[in-house]
DNA sequence: ATCCATGCAAAGGATTTGCAAAGAT
DNA sequence: ATCTTTGCAAATCCTTTGCATGGAT
């Protein structure tokens, strides 16, 4: 999904609501899905930052706020890995990807395995429980102590 | 591993690094590991209130320490299962359980599965990372819809 | 005597909230 | 006109820390 398609699910999801897509709000969704941060997991400081190279009057609070419709909305998701960081992601609905977080150098690489999944829906029905959402996170470490090449690595 | 046995853990650890068994550490580490607490999965503040039955003069900051110290030979481990709250839980070095978590009524189920992880570890591998750590939690709904039976079972 | 530990209160960091002013329709 | 949104600062929540006092050997 593009920045574009963001805002209109944006705007139909406050219209639902009564409430109102603003110049604020757009500025945030459209820096959020910016390319740029593409894969990046900002946290809401470093997202905070690009919101302000766009536009310097918005607050921290309006960022906050911006991100908890997004999250209420399915366009973004609140990970944490670890270090005490909220850190978010844009997501659409049939997305259901992990992480796996290099111990080295705090790389965050992504991943989706059906079977895994599978697997968690078994565990789950075991218990008499149908499986709402999961999280998962890998920690490790590069076998070939080189993070520049296998922590830089896309798509698996 | 029952209270005595941790507690003379944390002795040895103590020892090793030029720290001291003190009456305040002793009633914290008595208390975690207290069978009360089994699976109970409790919050910094929760300890707090039964570590103060146990001796009210303790303070909020020595619950913390002692936890850390805890945490670090690896008598405790610090969880999170979404809520914004941290939980604690005593750990031994071959415990490798997960957590299912009721999205109902809160209620935290442990269980343990080798074939996830050995696909874990596949993952990783397919990375190129070794794997030295994991978390994952599971969010789910009692099938027949009753807390009261689904949700206090206990072992699988 | 020398270190370490403790309790308290203060400080920190992240996030939320109250409120008056501004904005949208 | 009415209702929502915003920015700021203040308030919260959880956790850590500084410091003077107390404890252990």
């Amino acid at each position: 999904m593009d920045a574009r398609q963001a805002v209109d699910t944006m705007v139909v999801y406050l219209g639902q609501n009564g409430l109102k897509m603003t110049a604020q709000r757009r500025t945030v969704t459209e820096v959020f899905y910016d390319p740029d941060l593409r894969g990046a997991h900002p946290t809401v400081e470093e997202l905070y930052i690009k919101v302000r190279e766009a536009d310097s009057r918005i607050g921290y609070a309006t960022v906050y706020r911006t991100l908890k419709l997004l999250t209420e909305c399915g366009l973004a998701s609140a990970r944490r890995f670890g270090d005490n960081q909220t850190r978010y992601e844009p997501t659409s609905p049939d997305d259901h990807h992990d992480h796996l977080v290099c111990s080295k150098c705090g790389a965050i690489l992504e991943f989706e395995d059906a079977e895994i999944e599978k697997l968690q829906d078994v565990i789950a029905a075991r218990f008499g429980f149908s499986l709402t959402d999961h999280k998962m996170v890998l920690f490790g470490e590069p076998i070939n102590g080189n993070c520049e090449t296998t922590c830089n690595k896309s798509e698996h």
